[in-house]
RNA sequence: GGCGCUAUCGUCUAGGGGACUAGGACGGGGCCCUCUCAAGGCCCAAACACGGGUUCGAAUCCCGUUAGCGCUACCA
């Protein structure tokens, strides 16, 4: 057998969805699997949507995964003369012929089919044509199309994923190959390109079904043995349909400016629609490449769900070691207009447990650096309304007591000591004046141990914030 | 409408005739820990779409029904 040859084919008409990158991950897990070849194609050929942008978009959210390819870029746009030449070679072989109808009058056409209940199916009135007719309409420079001379025969093909599927040619159309621009339309330039670079493995999504019999169809015209097929399940939104901005993010991009890491994002997409078998969720990128096979692909659609997805991103952030955060929490924070001189590395493991994505860390740190920035959540507001006078009131003894606590003793040992000690002598349930002191510094009820978060504040930024807050919420009256 | 694809917990899935009182994960609920928690530990609820076959035996094989989705362009 030959080494596979595959092809992540996307359109730049728009960003990398999900879906695509999906595709693209399954691609190039089964090159690596195989010792195959991946190849990359920006299928430009619809001109009036395909831009430059959206093919760097593309590059770069395949990148930003860790998707390589090992040729291309390509670009289909560059083999028009290739498209046309082959969409003529099938007309001198007798196996396509000119059409002179114009688009109105299909439109025409298809609208009286679509009246009497009737589907449409192109009546090949221009392959009637008579030869000195089709002459004469040419060389009086009458714009054509080229139609591909569909045969009435059984279409099937064994898909790497679905088993037999299999299709009658009559209920498929005489398909426009070749525009009256002379540019190729899909199916003739993804067969001629497609056998160019030696393509044995074509994965893709089974939105593509239909349009596999018109294009096996192409390859028995040109005299070529078709690839084998593997179509992959569409991924669609919570509700069930086809996965669109309604949804929310649905581009790569959205999700690596959420702080999702990109080994977490490939893990999960992997996920959707493929399974090794068993239990194993949590995979890294050897084992994914060594497990990955067709066999392994789901025949059903996945809906993408971006929980679980946070969660394995939770996963992953959680077995990293905060020196390895730091890059990506500084971006964020810089995003976020914060720069910064103290070294994050213990902020970053006090909140790291309690985060999902690389933007709640950077939230999370931000607020530790200065507790101003924090504003109170709905739970820390109802926290305050519940204590009443208590809360700034325990808060100012709190204060007291933390300010007894010179900058070398400011460590979360000593802090719990002190803290409990002050419960004690006050009769307070230790909660009592710990949830303050966290509400005061993180405006939530929930946080790392206040010991710890008080540590991790700081001995000055701690004790402003807390005597401030008591300040404020206690009126103006001392509660000592 | 026509053609095609699909059908296991809410979601992602394991399962390829007996190992299934259907397993895991996310999410949900509860308990423990505890100053709080989205962290950790333990527990619970939750599914084979329906109807016929085939078989000693069907989540697994076949047929039909229903539902969902896709395609039906001089888009890709």
């Amino acid at each position: 057998m030959t080494t596979p040859r595959v092809r992540f084919a996307p359109s730049p008409t728009g960003y990398l969805h999900v879906g695509g990158a999906r595709t693209a991950l399954f691609n190039w897990l089964f090159a690596r699997h195989s010792g195959g070849t991946h190849i990359l194609r920006i299928e430009d050929t619809d001109r009036e949507r395909s831009t430059a942008e959206h093919t760097k978009v593309i590059l770069d959210g395949l990148s930003w995964l860790g998707i390589s390819w090992d040729e291309g870029p390509y670009f289909q746009g560059e083999y028009a003369s290739r498209h046309r030449a082959d969409a003529e070679r099938l007309l001198a072989a007798g196996k396509a012929y000119r059409c002179f109808c114009t688009r109105e009058e299909l439109d025409a056409q298809r609208s009286q089919a679509d009246a009497s209940g009737m589907g449409f199916r192109y009546d090949r009135r221009c392959y009637r044509l008579a030869a000195v007719e089709v002459a004469a309409r040419v060389s009086a420079g009458t714009p054509s199309t080229i139609r591909f001379l569909l045969d009435d025969e059984e279409i099937a093909w064994n898909d790497a994923v679905h088993g037999r599927i299999s299709f009658q040619g009559r209920d498929l159309d005489d398909f426009v190959i070749l525009r009256s621009d002379h540019t190729a339309i899909y199916n003739l330039a993804v067969v001629s390109d497609d056998i160019d670079m030696g393509i044995t493995h074509v994965i893709r999504g089974d939105d593509h079904i239909s349009n596999t019999p018109k294009q096996i169809a192409l390859y028995r015209a040109f005299g070529y043995n078709p690839p084998v097929f593997a179509h992959v399940p569409m991924i669609l939104g919570s509700d069930g349909k086809k996965l669109s901005k309604r949804h929310g993010a649905t581009a790569v991009g959205d999700y690596q400016e959420q702080g999702i890491f990109p080994a977490a994002m490939r893990n999960f997409l992997a996920l959707m629609g493929w399974s090794p078998g068993g239990d194993r969720e949590i995979m890294t990128e050897p084992e994914l490449v060594r497990l990955f096979t067709l066999e392994g692909i789901q025949k059903k659609a996945a809906v993408f769900d971006t929980t679980k997805l946070e969660w394995m991103n939770g996963q992953y952030l959680s077995a990293l070691p905060a020196s390895e955060l730091l890059q990506p929490v500084r971006r964020q924070l810089a995003r976020m207009g914060i720069g910064d001189s103290r070294d994050l590395a213990p902020l970053i493991d006090s909140v790291k447990a309690r985060s999902r994505t690389i933007l709640h860390v950077a939230e999370q740190v931000a607020v530790r650096l200065d507790p101003s920035r924090s504003s109170p959540d709905a739970k820390g507001e109802a926290l305050v309304r519940k204590m009443g006078a208590a809360f700034s009131g325990n808060l100012s003894l709190a204060g007291a007591a933390l300010e007894g606590l010179q900058a070398g003793e400011w460590n979360a040992g000593r802090l719990l000591e002190t803290l409990r000690a002050l419960a004690e002598s006050n009769g307070l349930k230790l909660g009592d004046v710990m949830q303050p002191i966290r509400v005061a510094l993180t405006g939530s009820t929930v946080s790392e141990p206040v010991n710890e978060l008080l540590e991790v504040v700081g001995r000055d930024n701690s004790l402003n914030r807390i005597s401030e807050t008591a300040r404020r919420l206690g009126g103006g009256v001392s509660a000592a």
